[in-house]
DNA sequence: CGCTTAATTATTGCCGACAATATTTATCTA
DNA sequence: TAGATAAATATTGTCGGCAATAATTAAGCG
């Protein structure tokens, strides 16, 4: 029955019935009908402790699969994830379903309208600027780190790294490259040995990726492989401030990218006006 | 079974039983019982407006609460934020709450223990560490933008506001010293004229401002106006890297004051290892 | 026929209750 | 008495239900 067929958001135009534009991407749906497990059970039930897990990480897996839906643009901006929806999907309350929606709208991948639910967020042209200027001015601090403490070691496996998604990326489809395009920029990260900055970096990345989602509906992307590699040689040559400016160009290209299609295509602009 | 009112959490006169070292900053105890008032009392009672307007923002408030008293140490790091005493406190339920503990959590004022509850961060030496190593790289970033932005307007409003700030500074008690001298911080960091950068560095600041409470009990805060006030010189004159270095110097000094208290008292470690 | 207004339905906000887990206290044994 | 074990207590996790608000449909009127 369920396919995973991209589901389009509904034309303004059918006032027929308002098809509730849910189905955010079932994935593995969760057992069904909980089995309302006694404590006693879990100890002896290996197939169950898949399930019985979940008890704090239902939470997280509802975040996760949401997140990945999002990123993957299976869920769309604007496309409202009501509770009792998410309810039936993964099993749970209510309480668990608002938990993970908070947890999600913290970090500006869904808004939350109070008594009007959870939409995932659909960031406006003001906000865009903001959050790649933001993405820029992070990303450029976090360089200067990371070329301090980059060792051998981790320019050969970040090299590695990139060859294989550059591989791997032309052989899977397109939803998945911001995925791998993003993983570079986390890995970079990853060098400054500072799990703060790089919370804030993916917090970013992700809001990123969802702009591009935004904007691209295709789902294009361009091949960054070249410039990733350039910055890698000049973290390489320790030349901090060289890196910092090809990464700042990086990232501007990729916004002005972005702002070359919203103008080509109007389209964008009608969704974002006569939405909801 | 239609009578929904008077039976409620009214008047707790049962402080009899008062069991553990809670009492969470009480500052201002909201209206005890509450009213329930519906929605057509709220139109002609100013004073209920407040109580009215809660519906949504008395989660704030309770954040608002705990926040403020964490900066201002009458919550220390390690101590418990039991439910049902905030509930208790501000005459709401276990879900309301719930919410605002998860807020805190999100920006690590507290940390979140599965089934063992909320208490108040106790950054380790390692993340204390990382916490300033990031506001450093991030407040780095972000002088880089506000010496970009700031207009003659702005530079004359952030000397008014300094030397205001100063001159309070004398007159009131130490407890508030840190507030003051963060705001600086914060109002520099307004000059980029981004929101997002601004939310990090706010997180930032309050999780030094909670390390700092957690080595300096007495409550001690070194006057940084000359820094400051040196800081300002430097941003109107258009030295953005001259800047930079002078705010990273400044938190530097700030951090090894930390360093060095903590360790000439080795009071703070043995709370630390005691604690619980 | 379109627009405003009223009734209906759907969805969220909040709370109390119950179950599961952690913590404390009591009891027992060496 | 000290340590370990078991009962008792306290606290958190999750759920379903009710009330309040929003969204939708129906009715009324120009």
């Amino acid at each position: 029955m369920s396919d995973t067929s991209p589901r389009k958001t509904a034309k303004p135009s059918s006032r027929t019935r308002k098809p509730p534009e849910v189905t955010p991407a079932p994935a593995r749906q969760s057992r069904a009908g909980r089995p309302r497990v006694r404590h006693d059970a879990l100890t002896d039930a290996p197939a169950l402790v898949l399930d019985g897990e979940v008890g704090e990480d239902i939470i997280a897996r509802i975040y996760q699969t949401v997140f990945d839906s999002v990123m993957s643009q299976r869920l769309t901006p604007g496309t409202k994830l009501p509770e009792a929806a998410l309810c039936e999907l993964f099993g749970v309350g209510r309480t668990v379903v608002q938990k993970a929606l908070q947890k999600l709208a913290h970090e500006h991948i869904v808004e939350l309208r109070p008594n009007r639910g959870a939409v995932v967020a659909m960031p406006t042209p003001e906000e865009t600027r903001e959050i790649f200027q933001a993405r820029r001015a992070l990303e450029g601090a976090i360089m200067r780190l990371a070329v301090q403490n980059a060792t051998r070691a981790d320019l050969a496996k970040l090299r590695r790294q990139l060859k294989e998604e550059h591989e791997v990326m032309h052989s899977y489809a397109q939803t998945h490259w911001a995925r791998l395009a993003s993983s570079f920029h986390m890995r970079v990260a990853e060098l400054s040995r500072n799990a703060t900055l790089q919370r804030y970096l993916s917090e970013l990345v992700s809001r990123c990726s969802l702009i591009v989602a935004l904007h691209e509906p295709a789902g294009y992307a361009a091949c960054e492989h070249d410039e990733h590699t350039h910055i890698v040689d000049l973290i390489e040559r320790g030349d901090a401030e060289g890196a910092v400016a090809a990464m700042e160009a990086h990232l501007l290209s990729l916004e002005e990218h972005i702002h070359l299609v919203s103008e080509k295509s109007g389209n964008s602009l009608a969704r974002m006006l006569g939405m909801e």
